[in-house]
This record gives C-alpha cells, sequence and structure tokens, in this order.
RNA sequence: GCGCCCGUAGCUCAGCUGGAUAGAGCAUCCGCCUUCUAAGCGGAUGGCCGCAGGUUCGAGUCCUGCCGGGCGCGCCA
C-alpha cells in the first residue's frame, strides 16, 4: 500500500480526464502543515503552464473530474492552485489494518538482481572508523533491497592481493619459524604490519626476500600460497568477528576478493588492446578517455597496466564488472565506496561501457559518502594521528550504554543489562553514521555516535520497549489483536497516517541508496508516538473498552513499523530497556 | 590550473527533486512523573538558507559569477 502511489494514478486519471496533456504530472507530496490536508497535489500549476491557462481553474477542473470519494472526505483548492487531500479517517483505519496483517511486505513492481558491493576492507590492516559507512550503509541497503524482494548478491572486495603481501607473507613466515602459531602472530594486525614494515625498512635482507614473494605468490608458488592463505584467513576471520558484533550480514560466502580476478586480469589487458583502448605510453598500459575530457579537450587518462607488468585497482574493478554482468546476469551494481575515489568510479565505469563489457541495460551506480572529518574540520586523525579501531569504537559504545542503563534503570537483571547495553551501544554508533545524508563529509565525534538522546536509535529503540510495556502491562499479546483502530484523535490521526508511509519511505532508499530517509521517518514515527502516548491513555483508569483496544491495535502497528525499520537499518530491538 | 562535493539556528543535521509561514536534535531558559518506562512530553530563545545577479505565478532547492571549506586529477588502493 503506497498512497503516494495510488493519489498519484487516481489524480493522474482525473489529469487526463480533464484533457490535460499526458506529460503533466500531477505532483503529489505530502502536505507540511495539517492545515493542508493530508497530501496535496501540486500538478494544476505546472499543467496551467503548459495549455495557458489560470491554475485555480485547471485545479477546479482536475477536482471535478477527480474520483475520491472512497478514499478522502474533503477535497479543497487553495492559493494558486494547490490541491488539497484530506483522508477519511475511516479508510486509514483500514488501510492499517491491512497493513499490519500483511506483514509490511513491500513487494517492488519488479524484482532485479542487485550485487551490492561493501565494506571491502584491506586485509593487511586492522578495520577502523574509516570503513564504518561503507559496511553498515551497504548492509542496511542490501536489508532493504530484499525485503523488496529483489535478489541480492552481497559482494565484499576485499583487499587481499597486491604487492604488500610478499613482505606481510615473509614476516609471517619469519614469526612463525620463531614457533609463533599464525593465529597469534596475528593477533593484532595492527601490530604486525608494523613489525613487517619496521622489519623490511631495517633488514635489506628481509626486503629482497620480500620482493621475491611477491613475484612467487603472484606466479602461484604452492608454499606462498600456503603462507597467503593463513594470513587472508585469520585476518577474514577478525572481520567477521567485527561484522557479528556490529550485526552486518556479510559471512565468509560473500568474500569476493581481488585474488578472485586475479586470473582474469590479463584478459581483460588483452581485450582491452584488440579494441585499440589500451594503448603503450611511457612503458604503461593506458586508456584515454575522450568523453570524460577536460575543457580542452584533454583525455581523461586511466593507467590499467603499470609499466613492468603489474595490474591495478582499475584492471581488478573491470574484471569484476564483468564477472557481475556475464556471470552473475545483474540488473544493478551498487558501489558503496569513498567520495574521493568518484573519479576513478566513473573513468571505470565509461571504460567498462565503452568496451562492451555492460549493456546500458544494466546500471553501475556509484553511491558515494563523504570524507570522515575531525571536531575542527579538517580530516580526522587521532591525537596520535592514527585512525580510531573499529574494535574500540564497540567496546566503548556498549560500556558506555551500560553505564547509562545501570543509572536509569537498576531492575534490569545482569544479563537483560547487558544484552540491552550491546544493543543500544552498537544501535547508537551505527544509526549516528546512518541518519545522515551519505554523500556529506561527516564529523567523527565520540560524543556524537554515542549519544543517546534525540534523534537516536536509542530513541527508537526506547518508543519501541515502551510499547512492550504496555502490552506486557496489558497482558496481550500484540498478535492476538484484530480489527481496525478507531482514529479520533489528531495524535492517532497523524501517528495512523504516518504508519502507512512506511512503503513510501523503503522506496526512496531502495532508489537513492539513502538509508537516512528511513532514519528520519522511524524517527518522526517514534516522535508521534510519543505524542500519541502522552495524549491518548491507554491502560489508565476512564479508558473505555473500545478506546483502549483501538490504542492497543495503534501501539501493535507502530510496533511493527519500528521493529521491521531498525531490522533494515542492522539495529535491534529489545522489550525492556 | 581543471574537475567533483559542500556552505541552512551557537553546535550536529533534515528539508521528500520548484510549492504555502524554512524544520529537528544538542546546548540555554521555563514547565510536566503518589495511574501505561522522564532515554520522554509541552513551551521559550535562536535564521540576510555563504554573497551577488538571473530564470517564473513561486527559489534553501534550477542557471551564471564570486567568496569560503573538503577531496581528487599517469604507474597506491
Amino acid at each position: 500500500m503506497n498512497i503516494r502511489e495510488l493519489l498519484n494514478q487516481r489524480v493522474g486519471e482525473a489529469m487526463s480526464a480533464a484533457g490535460l496533456p499526458a506529460d503533466c504530472s500531477p505532483h503529489i507530496a505530502p502536505s507540511k502543515n495539517p492545515q493542508f490536508g493530508d497530501y496535496q497535489a501540486n500538478g494544476a500549476m505546472g499543467a496551467a503552464k503548459a495549455v495557458g491557462r489560470k491554475p485555480r481553474d485547471i485545479a477546479g477542473e482536475i477536482v471535478a473530474a477527480l474520483a475520491l470519494d472512497d478514499i478522502a472526505d474533503k477535497i479543497e483548492i487553495a492559493g494558486p492552485g494547490f490541491i488539497n487531500i484530506y483522508l477519511r479517517p475511516q479508510w486509514l483505519a483500514a488501510q492499517l489494518q491491512a497493513q499490519t496483517s500483511g506483514e509490511l511486505s513491500q513487494q517492488a513492481p519488479s524484482a532485479q538482481t542487485i550485487v551490492v558491493d561493501y565494506s571491502s576492507p584491506n586485509l593487511a590492516k586492522e578495520m577502523h572508523v574509516g570503513h564504518l559507512r561503507s559496511t553498515i550503509i551497504g548492509d542496511s541497503l542490501v536489508r532493504v533491497l530484499e525485503f523488496l524482494g529483489h535478489k541480492v548478491i552481497r559482494q565484499n572486495h576485499v583487499g587481499d592481493w597486491g604487492t604488500q603481501f610478499g613482505m606481510l607473507t615473509a614476516e609471517l613466515e619469519a614469526q612463525m619459524g620463531q614457533n609463533q602459531a599464525a593465529e597469534l602472530a596475528l593477533k593484532d594486525l595492527e601490530v604486525f604490519y608494523q613489525q613487517a614494515k619496521k622489519h623490511f625498512d631495517d633488514d635489506p635482507a628481509f626486503a629482497d626476500k620480500a620482493r621475491d614473494y611477491v613475484v612467487k605468490l603472484q606466479s602461484g608458488d604452492d608454499k606462498l600460497l600456503q603462507l597467503w592463505q593463513q594470513f587472508r584467513d585469520v585476518s577474514l576471520r577478525h572481520g567477521e568477528e567485527l561484522y557479528q558484533a556490529l550485526n552486518v550480514t556479510l559471512e565468509r560466502e560473500h568474500v569476493k576478493g581481488e585474488s578472485f580476478y586475479n586470473d582474469d586480469l590479463a584478459n581483460v589487458i588483452k581485450d582491452l588492446q584488440a579494441q585499440g583502448l589500451a594503448v603503450e605510453d611511457q612503458g604503461a598500459q593506458v586508456v584515454f578517455l575522450q568523453e570524460l575530457a577536460d575543457k580542452e579537450g584533454k583525455p581523461s587518462v586511466l593507467i590499467v597496466q603499470k609499466q613492468g607488468g603489474g595490474y591495478l585497482y582499475a584492471t581488478t574493478d573491470l574484471a569484476a564488472i564483468r564477472h557481475r554482468v556475464n556471470d552473475l546476469n545483474v540488473d544493478r551494481v551498487l558501489y558503496f565506496i569513498d567520495a574521493r575515489q568518484s573519479l576513478h568510479m566513473k573513468q571505470v565505469f565509461t571504460l567498462a561501457r565503452k568496451a562492451g563489457f555492460v549493456s546500458d541495460a544494466v546500471s553501475l551506480e556509484h553511491h558515494p559518502f563523504g570524507t570522515m572529518m575531525g571536531e575542527d574540520g579538517t580530516p580526522f586523525k587521532t591525537r596520535s594521528g592514527g585512525t580510531v579501531k573499529l574494535a574500540d569504537l564497540v567496546v566503548e559504545a556498549e560500556q558506555r550504554a551500560a553505564a547509562l542503563i545501570a543509572e536509569k534503570n537498576p531492575d534490569l537483571s545482569e544479563a537483560e543489562r547487558a544484552e540491552v547495553a550491546r544493543k543500544v551501544g552498537i544501535g547508537a554508533v551505527k544509526y549516528a553514521d546512518l541518519s545522515k545524508t551519505r554523500s556529506n563529509d561527516y564529523i567523527f565525534s565520540w560524543e556524537a555516535m554515542l549519544s543517546f538522546e534525540g534523534n537516536t536509535a536509542p530513541y527508537l529503540q526506547y518508543a519501541y520497549a515502551r510499547i512492550q510495556s504496555i502490552f506486557r502491562k496489558a497482558g496481550i499479546e500484540p498478535d492476538s489483536l484484530s480489527g481496525a483502530p478507531q482514529l479520533n484523535t489528531p495524535e492517532e490521526l497523524a501517528l495512523a497516517l504516518k504508519l502507512l508511509r512506511f512503503g513510501e519511505a523503503l522506496e526512496q532508499v531502495a532508489k537513492e541508496a539513502m538509508p537516512h530517509v528511513l532514519c528520519n521517518y522511524l524517527y518522526e514515527t517514534a516522535a508521534l508516538l510519543m505524542k500519541f502516548y502522552e495524549a491518548c491513555p491507554i491502560l489508565k483508569h476512564g479508558v473505555s473498552e473500545a478506546e483502549r483496544s483501538s490504542r492497543l491495535l495503534l501501539c501493535a502497528a507502530t510496533a511493527q513499523v519500528l521493529n521491521t525499520g531498525l531490522e533494515l537499518l542492522g539495529i535491534e530491538t529489545m522489550d525492556k530497556m
């Protein structure tokens, strides 16, 4: 059920019945102010211009042709030609009943196969806060798209190949030579990396060995492959622990790293050369993209193979696109990658199409996110000049949440407290990231990320927990309720209408890959619940039986939306907090 | 130099693709728990939407030019 879509249809029909050109849009929008109804159709002004007549006359003709008696109990024309639509409370109640019993299912009109490329850490290093956005936003999109019925293929394009693995395997071998288990040596990847780097810088013999190992590894030497496998395995396991802690759905089966495409890289170059796209320039294989030329007509340059034969990021990306298109048969590929790589992505996409790797039917979408900034507005660094590890962030979040819970709700058992601390802490961290417009730069702030007041995950979780508390107190299971609520007060009406707009929010998230739209929607929903909660007693004295059950229905419907919405953000709810 | 992104309340951010009087949270101040969880609710204060033009019935949103910030631009990923 999508009210906006329904109104678009109905008003659209009325517009053509009124003889307006087919390309005039009804332009349905939710009304900002209740005095202008629930929805408004703003298409009359545009149409008036198209046919050269007065907007109010056009609006009048649209309204005359408009068949909305079943849905709306009042339609009025206001201002220059706004058509304000007031929906029937009974109709809203019936829609809400249908939505609640239908388990919120929101099927996209046509299911697609969609690859979502996200998280993609470099295995040589520990994951830090810079990986948070890709991981969390990507995971939310995956959940939303699956919920809408699409076939989603997760791809964790990990950095598990390249020059640095010569040094890392050599170091691993050295440490294991001292009876150190791989697991133990790699306990702290950051430390291990520093040790390897130091070893490399200080010991020329080791440096030579590292360079030798790169070559051996890339030519498929068994011993090196084995060392590499061990390194890769331990590193992936570190990542999986974090995914689990963060409630991210990525698992081992979703890993398709750079190494996966290794065997195809030579073919990519060969194909590009055969088409005359890749040419030698200063010893490297280069593609000049006239499509992305600057003002003076100078083409954009993309290097696909280094002098000396080494392959690059671009080469792997091209191979990955081919694999996704040819073997996975996708309709869309979504990349959640830092905005700094915008030019690179644009070049790769352009070249992939030019080389015929991708047909126009496939949509390649880079969904960038902004650079992480410090609180002073310059690019983020810790005091020591490093980065904040994700693992540390998780621990700190849970600790802060635990302290707050101990203060707010001392009655919870120890086990309950630990669980709530985990869900609240992690939820707050994820929500802080998800709730901001993806594409903008963002300020990293412990305070903001671990805030539990206002527009935060705990506010939404709290709203949900309050509803659960009511049902506990009433001794009623939400599922046992049936029927449609009565929407009498402004608070009940506003909440019900909001609940019915869940699908609109999801649709926008799926289309634009912008989870903050869902966050805003859920926040507004929770705020309306709080207002309803204050204004409309449910279990208190003097509430009639009819009112009580009607309001419980509204509570159940709200809990369902909050729970489902939070789940789609990868944030857990709880019955008590 | 060229390109991309950004500039909205003291701070952090929304603003549904051009609609009606620009909204939240934090912070500050004033109220609300002897009946459903005060992680809450109500109210107040706070704005030349960076600046200047333009497009039109109508601009925070679109176009141009400035100013300011961030990030990219041939052998890293």
